[in-house]
DNA sequence: CAGAAGTTTCAGAAATTACTGAAAGTTTAT
DNA sequence: ATAAACTTTCAGTAATTTCTGAAACTTCTG
């Protein structure tokens, strides 16, 4: 498992990219390589083409597996486990943005929903009361657009990207459209 | 500058939450402070509410102007910097899409960008740019898509949002509607 | 211009997070 | 049942990130 200059670039790239998407430096590596390698690829493999110890690659390898982007891979014959990405790219853009759904904003709406129920003590927990709602209200429009998002599926949301600036027009005229949605207001 | 135990709450959680939004848990209790309290806050308030630093206090409103989340107010009469919110919850929220988008994005493009440039060595190499750009377009949609979504503006956002699956039967009629645009393959 | 009121910087300490490697665990083959 | 081939766990260490607080800086006031 030798890397070639440019997947070593790539890799190293992706490892330090790795903590800004959400996984760490040594979690990062190991998906590029598993992604830009066509074979499937062992444990053993990774530890040396990355340099790391075989402990932190298993671990490593179960944190992709836990966000879904990996895959293990039966090679008959082979006593060794392989692993292969879990899908096409765009299934794995999905997959991160679902994972970070979860982490990012699930609690925080859980939470806000809690603090909403409480009756307000004071003229200033009025005040926040009403802010968190506004943003119970947001996080729960990006939610559910988001999952609108994904059961569009990868060829209309393909659809809808490269519509571009159409959308504004489009929604212009949306009343004439689709004349079963009420306005909003 | 007490908080009451509701403003507390909401607080230490956006701190919790904080790392995970990108800045650290300091900079997450500072933000939601200025949200959530109507009226502006200076430096020493925040650092006595929080029990944190001068030092790091003064940081993380640093970081906080940096991410255009929040400004200086300045009260007449008054030597103190106050801080307020930047603007309102769409606002802010755009801003925190943005400035990820700057970091967690664009580098990688530019890596791309270049990684691309250079001639395959051999197979295996040929095989890793042709991942590498699928990658490479589906952040440049991502990217454009979501500049468009800002150029909406919260009133056409919020339309398109609560829309829903009206976007799926929307799209089936998009030719129909659009015939300038053509379609995509 | 001195000094009071405030802010920022940054070296070092504290806290957190990631990594190693040896030991324990699992599976398959004989 | 034993051994070989492989994986996982986890205590301790290393690396990184965050925080403090004292010193330096800035600005305003008399």
């Amino acid at each position: 498992m030798k890397m070639t200059p440019l997947i070593t670039s790539a890799v190293m790239h992706f490892g330090e990219m790795g903590s800004r998407w959400g996984f760490n430096r040594t979690v990062g590596q190991i998906l590029a390589l598993i992604v830009l390698n066509e074979e499937p690829i062992s444990a053993q493999e990774i530890a040396d083409a990355l340099n790391i110890s075989r402990g932190n690659t298993s671990m490593g390898l179960k944190e992709l597996q836990s966000w879904r982007l990996v895959k293990q891979h039966l090679v008959p014959g082979e006593r060794k486990e392989f692993f292969i990405p879990a899908g096409d790219i765009w299934t794995l853009a999905n997959r991160v943005f679902e994972e970070r759904r979860k982490r990012e904003i699930d609690p925080t709406m859980s939470l806000l929903r809690d603090l909403l129920l409480d009756a307000p003590a004071n003229e200033k927990e009025a005040n926040a009361q009403h802010k968190l709602n506004e943003i119970h209200d947001l996080l729960e429009s990006i939610t559910a657009w988001s999952q609108e998002l994904q059961n569009l599926g990868p060829e209309k949301l393909n659809t809808l990207m490269k519509l571009g600036s159409g959308v504004g027009r489009m929604l212009e005229l949306k009343d004439k459209l689709l004349p079963g949605k009420n306005s909003v207001n």
